[in-house]
DNA sequence: TAAAACTGCTTAATCGATTAAGCAATTTTT
DNA sequence: AAAAATTGCTTAATCGATTAAGCAGTTTTA
């Protein structure tokens, strides 16, 4: 029953009596083919339901417009909205894409790297793994001639197009938000050094306290895996402190949101006795109770500015040399956590 | 400076001065190659860097290896953990995986599918979105000759294999326990009542209440999109009612927190004056507080079997007769919400 | 020792679409 | 009216890997 034969040019090419050739350009609208002849092949390739031959094609023209898309994980707001965004404009330029994900693993990111090359994918957009601090299979991907850009999670040293917010100003921003609430001891559990965004996050916060001539203390600023569960320890090693700190800036929403747990089991008045802020704007975050301040990462921009920088580079693959760094101003959303006049 | 040439079957025979074909076959560790000449191919194809080219490969063995993935959207655990797992599996077995988005509407259902037909996957693995009630989409991929597997939402009507838990005795265990904790007068929350596994668990529900001879008030039963916004709605509807229930059963957990947030906001103790049961056990239930009990649909195991189905109708095409439909039990995890007295 | 079987390769066709090159017929230009 | 340009196609090569068929040379079997 099952009607295996696809239909091809060939197909069309006999019963019209004319070249495979000739109905090749005819689907393509070429000029050199009469109208007349567009028209019958038209005609029969939807009698046939003729579906082309990605693959042939792509061989052909030496590219797969195909797009691979690699993310720590999907399951995360910010990711899935940028994918969202992403796609939606790539494929209204002919192209799909390939959704990887590293589970923040660098050996995974490695597979996925291989993965996509071999499927010949025409560009690879991608926010690097936690874990990730070797850049050469990155390398992989420039030196076989490919677009690469990255997103939020991207590194300097690596010479390619890169997408994020302004991680400095926001933390900047967060701090200075505390101090007008009247805050004195802001603690920050940050992300790992190593990793850009979050190193320019703790500048971000230290140079604020700074410039309003608030101590840092060394013992509340503390490094995190970020985890719900990671957050739970932080904020128990915040408060077992002597002098406990009166706002906690977290890096994270999820490692936020265990901070809060920690908190209200503690029976800790939020925000008057210590208030609260996260990052990345995670749904969950306006759900909990309280609901929980924090930095919206407009992943929406995020995921159509990269899929623009990706066409643009796919069309002039030669000006290589004008390097594109999209720096986006974040937003911080105040919420009922770092809230303590409600108006 | 950027190496454009890849390095083909053809460089590895010139320099070796052997035929393409006898490369090919090295490489694939044919029988009826010498161990001198494959050991040779080997090392020549590691210094030169050589990666095949999958789009020649595919196209001359007529299959892809690349698996189509449609889900409603990957930013819900459930559908995220699905595909990981299902993933790992396939990529275990030569297959890699092109994930599509439908946001839930039947458009861009139909356009994932012709996005994945035409990058010619070898099968597709789906959970419809809420809106598809017309299959002729589907039947596309089924006269296209390649499988197809459905999962968690999927139509009997289509002749497919099919992955999902047991909705109705779910649903039945959470009237069930309701029962116990003392309540009498247990609203539902339902999904649409034209999709499968919403119709489902109505039904459970339904027959549970019967089976435990409590009456069922058609004032009780709503029909809801299930989104957090839409939960909310619902729940104030409830509320309004001249006798309120005394427990509310959530077909979704986006709805049961916009739910819980009703009650709250009216101060109503949960779950002591209501008690409230969500379904799909997202993490964010177990974040809130009070904590949502919830049902966990096993998105691993889903997951997993879904890929095995798969690799199982790839491997025996034939075999079309059999169906496959595994209907997994799903667990029931009690939270605070349900639980009336702590114990 | 002749026939059969195996070894280790090569040749050439193939997958399906694209495209450079070319050719005959028609139309436009000079 | 001859030259040039245009139209509308065809032919054949190509993308890179795979594979059926085949062919020497060697080894095993009867």
């Amino acid at each position: 029953m099952s009607k295996k034969r696809k239909t091809t040019l060939k197909d069309i090419a006999i019963l019209l009596d004319i070249s495979t050739a000739a109905v090749s350009k005819a689907l393509q609208d070429d000029s050199r083919i009469s109208a007349k002849t567009k028209e019958a092949v038209r005609k029969v390739a939807k009698d046939l339901n003729y579906q082309p031959n990605h693959l042939a094609s792509a061989l052909r023209k030496g590219k797969s417009n195909l797009v691979g898309v690699i993310v720590p994980r999907t399951n995360s707001n910010f990711f899935s909205s940028v994918i969202q965004n992403m796609e939606e404009i790539l494929n209204k330029n002919g192209y799909n894409i390939i959704i990887t994900q590293s589970n923040e693993s660098y050996s995974k990111e490695c597979e996925a790297i291989d993965t996509l090359l071999f499927t010949q994918v025409d560009g690879i957009i991608a926010s690097m793994a936690n874990e990730t601090t070797d850049l050469d299979y990155y390398e992989k991907i420039k030196s076989r001639g490919i677009p690469l850009i990255l997103f939020d999670r991207g590194e300097n040293d690596l010479n390619v197009d890169y997408i994020g917010i302004d991680d400095y100003a926001s933390s900047h921003m967060i701090v200075e938000h505390l101090i007008k609430e009247g805050c004195k001891r802001i603690a920050h559990i940050g992300g790992y050094k190593r990793t850009r965004i979050f190193n320019n996050r703790i500048r971000g916060y230290i140079d604020a306290l700074r410039e309003n001539n608030l101590p840092l203390a060394h013992e509340l600023l503390l490094e995190s895996s970020l985890t719900k569960e990671d957050g739970r320890l932080k904020m128990e090693q915040l408060l077992a402190l002597g002098k406990r700190p009166d706002a906690v800036y977290v890096a994270g929403d999820y490692a936020a949101l265990g901070a809060l747990q920690v908190l209200q089991e503690n029976k800790i008045a939020v925000p008057n006795e210590i208030a609260l802020i996260g990052f990345g704007n995670e749904p969950f975050t306006a759900m909990v109770s309280p609901t929980i301040s924090s930095i919206d990462q407009h992943s929406s921009e995020i995921g159509r500015l990269a899929a623009q920088t990706f066409l643009e580079r796919i069309k002039m693959p030669e000006v290589k040399q004008t390097l594109c760094k999209k720096i986006l101003e974040a937003k911080l959303i105040v919420r009922d956590s770092s809230n303590k006049k409600p108006s």
